[in-house]
Order: structure tokens, then sequence, then C-alpha cells
RNA sequence: GGCGCGGUACCCAAGUGGUAAGGGAGAGGUCUGCAAAACCUUUAUGCGUGGGUUCGAUUCCCACCCGCGCCUCCA
């Protein structure tokens, strides 16, 4: 079977099939960096990673290309607020972007393109349109002729005979010839940044710099373009009639949504308030992996209901497999193979990249996998499963964990890495006065400084009081060896006794 | 009003014209010195409501109810 995908502009789940040969050629629109993003941006971002990792794993080159907004309303807004020029303003959170991209190990795409990198690739563009006809001046600013690109709407199918009861009126204060009329350049303004261009001063409109920096990296048609369900009006309908009205050529072929993370039934965004960055959810004591997990397990087309609940059941779903992968790695198995069981594995590996292959139904593609763990455990329990059958399974979750990316439990180097735990450590030295109830609640803060004192505990000392633990039981000190195993869960290192000996790993 | 997404067990969430994946949580049990991990059993005659088509529908059709998104700030 191969790989189906729902065409936002064809209304249809569609045989993917790339323009040219064994390669495809992305575009998402990436974040706008006036604040840090929230983890509704992030799920669209996982989801974009998980497309190309999906990509990949076919066998296909993948070209993608991110945008990165760095010149609109909010980013001057907020610059000034800031009393900073744009370029440092947005400097500071196009680097939180980046931290937070590699802490939920979404792939470095293969261009990121600053909005303000392209200003006179935008004015060219846009003289191109004026050109043909598709826009005109207006008092410093340029505007796009909708009425003149007669498949506008054809993207959001949206109905423009009329003004619609119920439909927002355009705040802009610039003058437009027709109300749906959208704006390429926007006249320079006293204390705004402009540039000067042919088209004189000023900055761009939004929508242009989709347009320009996805045909200049991509060439002016190509496969994917992707992004949240609100950006496919107005943002995408207007990137294709800005486009297809400059080259006469289709823009892309295939537009792909994602639905968007719910909060206590609404959409989580910064203008409701309801929103959380990856770096509120981290100070709560969350893992990135298990927020990766979460943003992942919910088809893309599908809304997320986003819960603290919903992060500790998949940080709980994701133990599950870790401690699977761990006991698949380390424990003794007699020699032999087990048909029965490599069957099971290849079966699994079918109907995991069969769900993927599916428009990318990624919740199916974890139940896969977890079947084959509990068929597998139970063999193991039994005495089932053989030497020779560790690298069918060990592949498979390879493979599974090419996609999604969580089963290795490095948050804390990485947090460690990018400064987050020293920052944590010393917030928490600050509040130490402050009585730590230590409640079973997860995500309260808890579980974290439990993690943030494992790291600190150095692996030799934790080494040094298994072994004393063990000395202790063999004598039968129980009472000792329970002790031991309590202090070192205090600091946050769990240990287990199994056949093969005390494992341990941190919380 | 238009367009779109959704309404499946305590929670999250797949799915099929033939009788409900998976994960989390709970309960009981096995294993363990005790835990943990793992395993076993258990928790929807039921898939928003009402009709229809069918031998048979949760799945198709019609109508309706409810939640959410978009309809020029929005991932």
């Amino acid at each position: 079977m191969s790989l189906r995908l729902y065409n936002t502009l064809s209304g249809r789940l569609e045989e993917f099939r790339p323009l040219e040969r064994n390669q495809v050629r992305m575009y998402t629109c990436g974040p706008t960096v006036y604040d840090y993003a929230h983890i509704g941006n992030y799920r669209t971002f996982v989801f974009q990673d998980i497309l190309r990792r999906v990509f990949k794993y076919r066998g296909f080159e993948v070209r993608h290309v991110m945008n990165v907004t760095d010149v609109d309303d909010r980013t001057i807004r907020n610059a000034r607020a800031a009393g900073l020029e744009l370029r440092d303003y947005t400097a500071k959170y196009i680097e939180a972007f980046h931290v937070d991209r590699q802490l939920l190990c979404l792939e470095t795409p293969e261009v990121i393109a600053r909005a303000t990198d392209h200003i006179d690739d935008m004015a060219a563009l846009i003289q191109t349109l004026i050109d043909k006809g598709y826009a005109y001046r207006a008092e410093g600013s340029v505007y796009y002729r909708v009425e003149k690109f007669k498949e506008y709407g054809k993207l959001s199918k949206i109905d423009f005979s009329g003004i619609r009861p119920g439909a927002r009126v355009d705040s802009d204060n610039y003058d437009k010839a027709d109300a749906r009329d959208f704006v390429l350049w926007k006249a320079a303004k006293e204390g705004e940044p402009f540039w000067n261009t042919p088209l004189g001063p000023g900055r761009p409109g939004w929508h242009i710099e989709c347009s320009v920096m996805s045909m200049k990296y991509l060439g002016p048609t190509f496969d994917i373009h992707s992004g949240g369900s609100d950006l496919v009006f107005p943002h995408h309908e207007n990137e294709i009639a800005q486009s297809e009205a400059a080259t006469g050529k289709p823009f892309v072929h295939t537009w792909l949504h994602s639905e968007h993370l719910i909060v206590n039934g609404e959409k989580m965004s910064k203008s409701l308030g309801n929103f959380f960055t990856l770096r509120d959810l981290i100070a709560k004591g969350f893992k990135p992996t298990a927020i990766r997990y979460l943003l992942a397990s919910v088809p893309f087309r599908r809304p997320l209901n986003f819960t603290f609940d919903g992060i500790h059941q998949a940080q709980q779903s994701l133990d599950r497999l870790r401690n699977f992968r761990f006991r698949l790695t380390m424990e003794k198995f007699p020699p032999g193979e087990t048909n029965e069981l490599q069957k099971a594995a290849v079966k699994a590996r079918q109907t995991f990249e069969e769900a993927l292959d599916d428009n990318l139904n990624t919740a199916e593609a974890l139940g896969a996998v977890f079947s084959l763990v509990r068929e597998a455990n139970t063999a193991m329990d039994r005495g089932e499963f053989h030497d020779g059958d560790r690298p069918v399974f060990l592949d498979l979750l390879e493979r599974w964990d090419r996609i999604f990316a969580v089963l290795d439990d490095n948050d804390y180097a990485r947090l460690r890495q990018f400064g987050f735990v020293q920052e944590l450590e010393a917030a928490l030295s600050h509040s130490s006065a402050r009585p730590q109830a230590d409640g079973p609640a997860a995500g309260t803060g808890d579980g974290h400084r439990a993690s943030l004192m494992a790291e600190s505990l150095p692996e030799k000392e934790i080494q040094r009081r298994i072994s004393e633990r063990e000395t202790a039981r063999r004598r039968g000190d129980f009472a000792r060896a329970d002790l031991i195993r309590k202090e070192l869960l205090e600091a946050g290192v769990i240990l287990e006794d199994t056949k093969s000996g005390v494992r341990w790993k941190r919380k």
C-alpha cells in the first residue's frame, strides 16, 4: 500500500506521488517569533516532523523549507515595548524556538528561511503582481486585487459572493478597493521599521513571505505545504492567489492542515490566554519526550484534547515501551528462535507501516507496537522468548522510533545541555524554605525535583549504594535494603530487582 | 448563515457492513523477602439522538441535538 494523505485542496484522501521521482519538496509554516511558541504550535510542528520522517522512512529524499516570520504587527509591537530593534528582539525567540525544537526532537529542516532576509525577493514578486495587474498601489501600500484571481477561495471553499453576516470586518487602517483585498506591502509608518525597496519604503504583508520563500527554495510548483487549520484562510488562500497569479503555474499539489490543540473545550491560543509554552510544562516537571509522545499520539486531523493528565498518561505509556526495550536488551534468553513471535513482529511492523501510510494514523501505529509488546512480554515471562528473537524486535522498535523519536530517555541530558536544569536548581534553592508536599500527583514539580537530584547524584555513587544494598539483602537485612532503596527513590533513582540483576533508572 | 473537525468505557483514543484496537486509571490474582517491572482476569449487548436501507449498522443514507474551529490576529 502506498502513502495516502488528505489534501485540503481536493477535500479527499489521495495517493501521494511526488512531482519529481523520489524527492519530496515541502514547505511548512513555522513560528512567528514575537514570543515563545506554545504547545499548540508545537502540535503542528510535531505533525510536520512526523510527516517528514515518514517520507524519509519511505525512502524519499526530503527537501523541507520552514519559514520564520520575524516581521509582523506583533513582533513590531513587542519589540517596541521591549525597547529593542526588531532584529534584536526576534533573535531571542528564534533561539528559543531552536532550543524547543531540539528538546522535542524535531528534525532540522533543510532550509529555515527568515522573512526579513527576503525583503528584496518579496518586493520583486509584488512588482510582478503589479505588472500583471493583480496588485495595485494605494497611498504607498500595495494590495492584491482578489477580484482578478478567479479561483480565489478554492482552498478554503469560502463563498465570497456578498458579505457574510457575522464575518469580521477588517480592522486594518489601509485603503483597499475591495473588502476582500489584502495587503502585500504596507507603507512605512512613523515609529515602525521599514525597508527601502523599489516599491517605496515599507514592510511586507504577512502572506507574501511564504509565496516568496517557498518558491525561491522549492520552485514555482512543489509537493507539500502544511500548517495549522487556522491558516487555511486567509493565509494559504492568499499564498495561492499570489503565487499562481505571479507564475501562472499551480503552486502546491498537496495541502495538509492539522487540527488544533483544545484546552477545556477551546482552542489553545495566545489571545485566549489558555496556553502553555514548552518551558511552562518543563517547569511543571513534564518531560519533553512525554510531551512529544502526547502530541504525536493523536492523528493530525483530529482535535487533540490537552490536559496535564494526558501528559502523565503519555509518560506512563512511554515508560512501558522503554521498560520493554530495556528488558529486550538486557535480559538473558535461551538460545534459538520462536517462529510465532517473529511472525508477530513482522505483522506488527506491517500494521505500523500501513497505519502511517493511511494519512499518518499515529494512534493505530502506536497500538500495533503495544500489542506486540504485550505478546513479547508474555512470552518472556513464560520463558518462550529466545535469544534469536531479539534482533527482530529491536529492529521493529528502532523503525518505530525513527518516526516517533521518543524511546531514548535523554530528557535530562538535553535539559541540562540547554541550561534548564541549572535554572531550576537555582529556583529550587531560593524556594527551599517552602515545605515540599511529596504527593502522588503527577507533574506538580516534585517529580522534577527528584529528577534534578538524580542528576546531581553521580552514577558511581548510585552503583555503590546498590552494591551496599545487595550485601544487606544477602545478609537478610531487608530493613537496611529497603532504606537504601527508599533513599535512592527520594533522590530520583528507581531500583528494580530483576532476574538479571538490579536495574536502576532515573525517575 | 457558509465551510470544516468531532461526539466510542472512569480518562485518552483507533476502527470495521458481520458484531467493539491500543494506552492510562481502578479492582482481583500470579511472580517477588517486600516493592517495582511483567503477566493473567476484570471494567461499552454498547459506539450523541431518532428514523431508513440491509439477513445484519457503531460503520451506509436522512433528519435532528451537542461541542469546537475558520469565515481577513491566529499552528
